[in-house]
DNA sequence: AAAGACTACCTATCGACATAGATAGTTGGT
DNA sequence: ACCAACTATCTATGTCGATAGGTAGTCTTT
């Protein structure tokens, strides 16, 4: 369900088309929620016909057209609403830490590989969402632009810093990995001395 | 595919029914990993055709009978090479960083609940897997204790250490997730005062 | 005018998982 | 003897999402 959100939150800025939201997704809103094509165009549909959206035909070159989507005043009100609702966590599925919690099994230089890999991909992620927070301070992002240009100027340090504080969070827990990788490394390298 | 490895990483320790399995994903190993005996009871059938587990008929009471599952060799291997194989780190989707990234929509007193609601459910998570931790460490926990007899003694060092390694990862987090949120119970006061 | 990249949209299949049941035997306590 | 609680298993339906395609128009560059 969270995708239908995930597109309300993308039209609160503008009006877009399948493609664009697709291309979201892959960028900024990508980083929090992924969702393939596949999946964006049928529930554009579903939205519309449920009346939280709106699409309109758009000319596109000379013998085609597109269709945009924007919110209406009941997908804001579906969207406020969500936001406004109580979380419900889902259960657990955390395959990096069941992997570990077996390392024993594990030959100890694919326990490095595994843990530098961890390394590595949570240092690319931090970076990106890093990255997303400054242009978000700076509002140098131009989905952030957009979006502010549309609320009045009071509105601004709260859209800014809900979203600031939003990736940091992300950051955060980046680093808590990579520092859990590293202590990884470290207890392999205790309990199996690398060989030189 | 990783309840398949989460099931022969359960029968590396000991043979067990599915509702046994089940069990477990409900304690333990389902603080890692949840699944439901609707899934479990049809991928045990599967594993058994491909050969990773035996399954044979134990009386239970005078009318019937139950299926234990025990580990094979080929399951085994299969175990070991996954616990070898690099992960691969699959899409990511975060309901809770999502939604605090549109918090301006939200009502300032909902945004409180929901992130004290963060709170409560992370202290809760982590005095299970701290909890967890503390009876792998002491060898108090019953499935721990099952399998380090299994094994000869100068294993036990390292089946005990990665499991705690895994398990603090998991109160790392936690650790982290509580602190952004006070972060952001901070935050909303600050943009949005509480009344008296 | 043709090639190549990009935009826009759509489909079909498959596995994972959630949810909500049903059935039937067993064990322990009153 | 009976009831409740537990053990053991199975089914059915639906949604979500991954994967891997397909078609067709547009824009840009050569």
């Amino acid at each position: 369900m969270s995708l239908r959100y995930a597109l309300l939150a993308l039209l609160t800025a503008e009006p877009l088309t399948g493609y664009d939201a697709a291309k979201r997704f892959g960028g900024s809103v990508g980083f929090v929620w992924h969702a393939p094509d596949s999946q964006i165009y049928p529930e554009l549909r579903r939205m519309e016909k449920e009346g939280l959206i709106e699409g309109e035909q758009v000319r596109w070159g000379p013998n085609s057209t597109k269709t945009r989507y924007s919110i209406t005043d009941d997908g804001i009100r579906a969207f406020r609403d969500w936001i406004n609702a109580p979380m419900d966590y889902g259960p657990i599925r955390d395959a990096p830490h069941m992997r570990a919690a077996y390392f024993e099994w594990a030959d100890p230089d694919c326990v490095r590989e595994n843990l530098q890999r961890h390394i590595d991909y949570y240092t690319e992620q931090r970076a990106r969402w890093a990255a997303m927070r400054a242009s978000i301070l700076d509002a140098s992002h131009p989905t952030i632009a957009t979006r502010i240009e549309k609320y009045p100027a009071q509105e601004h340090e709260r859209i800014i810093a809900y979203k600031a504080f939003a990736y940091q969070g992300l950051v955060d827990r980046a680093t808590a990995e990579i520092e859990w990788a590293h202590d990884g490394l470290a207890l392999v390298d205790k309990l199996s001395p690398p060989s030189p």
